[in-house]
DNA sequence: TAATTCGCTAGACCGA
DNA sequence: TCGGTCTAGCGAA
């Protein structure tokens, strides 16, 4: 048989755990491989290695207790040659029963020597052993009973799923609905082709499903999930609303709610980090929201706020329907507004589905890389996707695979940090004629190339000139190549290889799509490698090895730098990976070559690459402390017009639209027009518009994120204060909750005057102007001489020219 | 409970 | 009420 590889899970039967894996041919099936048990390791040590069989068998006496006390022995003890920390050893390999007995002896069998491998998901662990990939598709042999016998080939493939996308309105005349008595209103979906909407109440629309009631309106959503045959159902945020909202309804309803393709079962919620992971029994389930989330956190999303609208903005570049969230209820009551929620609605389920189909590509090339099941990669962190991939890739070299660390473990890494990147002090000034050069994939590179890993750490095999030496002082083998290293090296080939073939195909092709998504997610994941060397809850943790890669980072960089002024450049400003270079009169290509001669001098995997050329940037003072430039902080314009702007307040989300957007025309009259004058006339008309009282409250609301509990702070800042009060209010702000608020007139301190946008009626303006628009304004104009006063009122003023 | 360090800035807080 | 210190958030890489 052939068939797709969509999940794989275990089931228990007779006590014993048996594989079962989820297939798609046509559509999906399950099958079930009862020949895989679970097992772990035992080290009994270097010094004992003569007496592996004593102990195998002394350990299959052994006898543990389960939580109900019936004695549970082992299944039987093999022994294992394997690599652990690089060096070759014999270790007893210890079968169980069940999952669950793993778990149970892991924590006696101290007296036999270090357990390893004891805390690995038995489901990962058979695709891990079995070499299988989410998606590939698979050549097996299986009776009639759908029990595997053999799996014969498997080869990379795609599969397309049957997927649908929801979202729930609910009725909330309090604000926040309340599942116990507000009842869901309507229920939208969208399958891409087909969508609509699900309610109990005439609305007026061609597109709406009118049912009896909010019961038959619940059954009828879990009768199209099951009469669509849905493989992959996503939401926005669903895992922590809609699916729960749906669930409370039922039991308050005392109706069932069955999604699972048995008929039975609803939904299961796991805790999964930050957030809730939802598993729909016999069909793959996908909230988007954390999807996400993830984006953002690696720069692939840009926009400062999550919502589904947001969101849908900057995908698609154009605006999606949205309606006044607390004012529902109201909609619902009415005749005419009805129909405007009902097409909200419907929008909103067609909005998750398209962004689904933007970020799925990604995440499926993803799970594929690191080799687990699509929903089990869909909002992990770069930590876990790291992880994941290791372990593949330590059993596939026949490695041991490191434990976790305790948690006083973790806590003591984490409070002994490396020395990290060089960033060179700039002027403050505006500069004409400047190159950036940046070294591509810095620190990957380093790892490749100086073979940076927990086993290559002060090996015994090379001599002090073999290794290579850090300028840490760290040393690293040169002869065996570790686990970091060949993991990371082939991720940068096969990058590298795609890119390539990316330049073959249409933008616009499937094929291109494709492979954009695979070489992103190995970029991902490359560019993650030296942070999980250093996360305090790695497995590969290596301390000396990220101090290693961070000092030969500084140590590149700076000496591009040396050699920079060397060959008569201006060194105008670097950071980690880039410097920027002023012509001072030398030509491009004069440039160019200098970038030539660095890279001979550099190791094979590494480069430096020019970055473009700039006709103009500016580098500002530091507000606070001496009079120096500001690191982190500047903006170039290219030879195409395009600014690049980097660290100023106009792309920070705590500062308001009136602010930033000042900030970003007075840059742009400065750097585009060269025109100082227009730069000020932009300032004054802000300032006139800010006194006159006219400016409008959105241009002035200032996001934050409540990243803790609000009751736990000890600093009231303007954001925590304005909470507070929209709090009081019966508004809900829950720790990560981004609150955007305005400074009004009422109040002493800035905190006392702020208060979130719904509860503002009016604006401090001289706020606005002193704290908030001539404060991003005057970083640049101070650099033209201008002070605060000539913006105020006149011109520039005599006293400029005093010295 | 989920990748790192470097750096800027505001506004609150606190003691003189 | 003034100035220094600290908390907190966000961005660059």
């Amino acid at each position: 048989m052939q068939a797709n590889l969509i999940d794989v899970d275990y089931v228990t039967e007779d006590e014993k755990a048996v594989i079962r894996l989820t297939l798609k041919k046509n559509r999906f099936k399950r099958f079930y491989d009862p020949s895989f048990e679970p097992y772990f390791y035992v080290d009994i040590g270097e010094e004992n290695q003569g007496e592996v069989k004593q102990a195998a068998r002394a350990l299959e006496e052994f006898t543990a207790k389960d939580s109900e006390g019936k004695p549970v022995n082992v299944l039987r003890v093999d022994s294992e040659k394997k690599l652990l920390f690089g060096r070759e050893r014999e270790l007893l390999k210890v079968f169980c029963k069940h999952p669950t007995h793993v778990r149970m002896f892991r924590d006696k069998l101290g007296k036999f020597g270090v357990v390893y491998e004891a805390d690995i998901p038995f489901a990962r662990r058979y695709m891990i052993n079995k070499r299988l990939r989410p998606f590939y598709k698979l050549d097996f042999d299986a009776d009639d009973e759908k029990r595997i016998k053999k799996i014969t080939g498997k080869k990379e493939d795609d599969v397309q799923l049957n997927t649908m996308a929801f979202d729930i309105e609910t009725y909330n005349p309090q604000g926040m609905p309340r599942p116990s008595k507000d009842p869901v209103i309507m229920i939208s979906y969208s399958t891409g082709e087909e969508s609509g909407v699900l309610s109990f109440k005439e609305n007026g629309t061609g597109f709406t499903e009118v049912l009896g009631s909010e019961e038959e309106m619940i059954k009828r959503f879990c009768e199209l999930v099951k009469e669509k045959d849905v493989e992959l159902l996503v939401g926005y945020n669903d895992a922590e609303f809609d699916l729960p909202y749906l669930r409370d309804r039922s039991t308050a309803l005392k109706t069932d709610f069955t999604l699972g393709r048995d008929g039975k079962t609803g939904f299961s919620l796991r805790s999964r980090g930050l957030f809730k992971q939802a598993r729909i029994n016999g069909r793959l389930h996908v909230d988007v929201y954390p999807v996400v989330k993830f984006l953002a956190l690696i720069g692939a999303v840009k926009s400062k706020r999550l919502t589904l609208e947001k969101v849908y903005e900057e995908f698609f570049g154009e605006k999606k329907e949205d309606v006044e969230k607390m004012r529902i209820w109201e909609y619902w009551e009415n005749n005419k507004q009805r129909k405007t929620l009902a097409e909200y609605s419907l929008s909103d389920a067609e909005a998750t589905k398209k962004i689904a189909d933007e970020v799925l590509p990604l995440e499926t090339e993803l799970a594929k890389l690191v080799g687990a099941p699509l929903q089990e990669v869909c909002g992990a962190t770069t930590g876990q996707l790291v992880e994941m991939l290791l372990m593949r890739e330590a059993f596939a070299q026949g490695r041991v695979i490191p434990n976790k660390p305790s948690a006083e473990e973790a806590k003591k890494r984490s409070k002994n940090p490396v020395q990290g990147a060089y960033v060179k002090l700039p002027e403050a000034g505006i500069y004409d004629d400047i190159a950036v050069f940046d070294f591509r994939s810095l620190y990957p590179s380093i790892i490749i190339s100086h073979n940076i890993d927990m086993d290559t750490l002060n090996c015994s095999c090379c001599s002090l000139e073999e290794s290579h030496t850090a300028p840490s002082g760290h040393r690293f083998c040169s002869k065996k190549k570790g686990l970091i290293p060949s993991v990371l090296d082939e991720l940068i080939q096969r990058r590298s290889k795609i890119k390539k073939e990316l330049k073959k195909h249409d933008k616009d092709s499937e094929e291109y799509k494709k492979l954009f998504a695979r070489s992103q997610a190995l970029k991902i994941i490359a560019n993650s490698f030296y942070g999980y060397l250093l996360y305090s809850r790695s497995r590969w943790y290596t301390r000396d090895g990220g101090e290693s890669v961070t000092a030969y980072g500084r140590h590149y960089i700076k000496d591009t730098i040396k050699k920079a002024e060397g060959a008569g450049f201006k060194a105008l400003y670097g950071d980690t990976d880039s410097c920027f270079l002023q012509l001072n009169g030398k030509t491009h290509e004069e440039a160019i070559a200098f970038l030539k001669s660095i890279n001979k001098g550099l190791p094979e995997k590494m480069e430096l690459e020019l970055e473009g050329f700039y006709p103009r940037g500016v580098f500002v003072s530091k507000k606070t402390g001496k009079a120096t430039g500001a690191k982190k902080k500047y903006a170039l314009i290219g030879e195409d017009g395009r600014i690049k702007i980097r660290g100023f307040e106009l792309v920070r989300r705590d500062w308001s639209k009136i602010a930033k957007e000042t900030q970003r025309r007075v840059l742009e009259a400065i750097l585009k027009e060269g025109s100082e004058e227009k730069a000020v006339s932009i300032v004054r008309d802000a300032i006139k518009l800010l006194k006159s009282g006219e400016a409008p409250l959105d241009d002035l609301v200032i996001y934050t994120q409540i990243r803790k509990k609000l009751n736990s702070y000890d600093i009231i800042s303007p954001g925590v204060s304005a909470a507070r009060k929209a709090v009081k209010a019966g508004t809900q702000v829950d720790a990560g909750a981004m609150v955007g608020y305005v400074i009004t007139r009422k109040g002493n301190s800035i905190s006392d005057k702020a208060l979130v946008r719904e509860m503002a009626g009016d604006y401090d303006a001289d706020y606005y102007i002193n704290n908030q628009v001539l404060p991003s304004v005057m970083k640049i104009l101070k650099e033209l001489g201008y002070s605060e006063e000539d913006l105020k009122t006149g011109g520039k003023q005599a006293t400029l020219f005093g010295f």
